[in-house]
DNA sequence: AACCAGGACGTGA
DNA sequence: TCACGTCATGGT
C-alpha cells in the first residue's frame, strides 16, 4: 500500500472508530452566541459555521495557550482571561504583561505566552480577522510566522479553525503516529509532514480539520510520549493500533 | 516522584 | 541545518 493509499486509510478508519470531533473548541464563547454549535454539536472552527470575530480570537488565543500543554490547562487559562476582562483584543492591548500571566497561570509558559499574546493583538491590529480572511493562506500564513512565539503548528490553527484556510495542521501525535505506521522517520520535518497529508487528501478544509482533530484523539488514547497503553488496549485501527 | 501535555525559540556545533 | 536546553502548571 503506497503512503498517500494509508493517510486516506487512516482517515476513515479513525473518522469511523471516534466520529467526528467538530473542532476548534471554544469554552468561553460557546454557548453565548447562537452561532456556537450546529444541531451536531459543531464548534464555529468547523467550515461551515460563522464564527464571530471574538470567536476568531478565542480560537487563536486557544492556539497559543495549548502549546506544548493539556487542552484542559489552556481552557482554564482562556476562562480566567474572559473571567479577568481580558477576552478582548482592546482589553489585552491594554493590559500590562503581567496582568495577562497571572491571568493565563494555569496554561504554564505564562511569561513567554503572555508576550506571545500580546505580540499577537499588536499583529491584529495591522491585520485584523477580516483582513486576513481575504489574504491567500501563503500570504497570510507568511504574516502569521512573523509573530514572536508563533510556529508553524500555531499558524496553521489559526489558518485552518479560525480563518477557515486549506492547510493541513501538524503535531507531535501527526509525528508519532506517522512513525508507527511505517510512513515517515520519528524526525520528519513539519513541511515534510504537511506535504504528505495535503498530496494525499482532498483539498477540503472539513476534511483537514476533522483528520487533526481525529489524530490528536488517537494520540491522546496511544500515542503518548511514555507508551503507556500499547499492547493491552483494544486496538482501534487497523494500521497503526 | 518522575513524567507528560494539541510548541517555539535561542544557542552552539 | 540540527540536536539540545529552556520555559511552567496540573494531572497520573
Amino acid at each position: 500500500m503506497t503512503h498517500r493509499k494509508i493517510i486516506r486509510q487512516l482517515y476513515e478508519e479513525l473518522l469511523s472508530a471516534y466520529g467526528p470531533q467538530g473542532w476548534w473548541p471554544v469554552p468561553v464563547t460557546a454557548g453565548r452566541q447562537r452561532s456556537a454549535c450546529d444541531e451536531n454539536g459543531y464548534h464555529p472552527g468547523v467550515f461551515n459555521i460563522p464564527a464571530t470575530r471574538s470567536q476568531q480570537l478565542e480560537i487563536a488565543l486557544g492556539a497559543v495557550l495549548t502549546q506544548n500543554t493539556s487542552w484542559k490547562n489552556a481552557a482554564a487559562a482562556l476562562l480566567s482571561l474572559s473571567k479577568n476582562g481580558l477576552f478582548s483584543q482592546r482589553c489585552l492591548l491594554e493590559a500590562k504583561n503581567e496582568e495577562i500571566a497571572l491571568a493565563i497561570r494555569t496554561a504554564g509558559y505564562y511569561n513567554q505566552k503572555s508576550k506571545t499574546i500580546k505580540s499577537l493583538v499588536f499583529f491584529l491590529q495591522d491585520h485584523p480577522f477580516k483582513t486576513l480572511e481575504h489574504e491567500t493562506c501563503s500570504k497570510a500564513r507568511r504574516l502569521l510566522l512573523q509573530v514572536r512565539g508563533i510556529g508553524p503548528e500555531t499558524a496553521d490553527c489559526i489558518l485552518l479553525y479560525a480563518l477557515k484556510k486549506p492547510i493541513f495542521v501538524v503535531d507531535a501525535y501527526t509525528r508519532r503516529i506517522l512513525a508507527g505506521a511505517g510512513v515517515l522517520s520519528e524526525k520528519a520535518g513539519y513541511n515534510e509532514l504537511q506535504a504528505l497529508f495535503e498530496s494525499s487528501l482532498e483539498k477540503n478544509i472539513r476534511v483537514y480539520q476533522e483528520y487533526h482533530a481525529l489524530l490528536v484523539q488517537h494520540g491522546k488514547l496511544y500515542y503518548s510520549r511514555k507508551p503507556h497503553g500499547k499492547g493491552d488496549v483494544i486496538i482501534r485501527s487497523r494500521l497503526v493500533i
